[in-house]
DNA sequence: GTAATCTGTTACAAAAAGGATACCGATTAC
DNA sequence: GTAATCGGTATCCTTTTTGTAACAGATTAC
């Protein structure tokens, strides 16, 4: 039972970095939609009503999301000269940075599915 | 500008099922707080009380929480025999699969702060 | 002329999530 | 005897999130 002091100390500080780290990543891509559409998007561009029925989300939030995730940097829009107007939500560079996060929490999910299913 | 057919079709299938595993995440770990818990309780056991100080969280949330992690085997549940009775919670194997999800959390949340304060 | 397409917006309603506070019974420290 | 500790619940309330439906203005297809 000797634990140095600054053991727990280094480690109260590294666990309250850590718990900033998690906020900041939720304050950005948290909620019920963000990483869906990300999802999507990293799979190729899409137009408003595609992801609108991919998702399954009503137009209302889908447009809250989208200009959150383009103020944040995490998606690009580009309104293309057809007729009916369309417009074109695409993943950026920066959005590549959450590659992992999205890869993680893919397999986490197919992972758990099979889990939850194999133990009755 | 010739694209397979079948391509196109796997292209969506294999979206739809990123989809359901990133939504399939989300049910069980997402929300305000479960993660940030996890990301505590991934650097060491705690009561009951010190989760409530540690992430600035109201016993009534926490005890709700805590009890969803627990029914997903996300988290194990001690009651000590001391006086006064204390409760200890910690990580389980199970939870141990979320580290890869926990960790490119973590560090995305860095990358992320890194980046805003560098670009005025 | 009618219906359907496109991207959003608006107004309104509902539900979910979260927060504040007091309190329980048992115990310890002063 | 007073205050504080423990884990957790009960009550009430506010905030956030989500959904629904209608509509805009412009164009195309029939």
């Amino acid at each position: 039972m000797e634990i140095k002091e600054e053991y727990i100390t280094e480690n109260k500080t590294e666990c309250k970095r850590a718990i900033l780290a998690v906020r900041d990543t939720l304050d950005v891509v948290g909620g019920k939609w963000k990483l869906v559409l990300l999802t999507i998007l990293m799979r190729g561009k899409r137009r408003f009503r595609e992801l609108s029925r991919e998702a399954g989300i009503s137009p209302r939030i889908l447009s809250k999301e989208l200009q959150e995730l383009e103020m944040n940097g995490l998606i690009s829009r580009t309104v293309c000269d057809t007729k009916p107007i369309t417009v074109e939500y695409d993943v950026t560079p920066y959005s590549e940075t959450l590659h992992e996060v999205l890869d993680a929490l893919n397999r986490w999910g197919v992972q758990h599915r099979h889990k939850i299913i194999n133990t009755p």
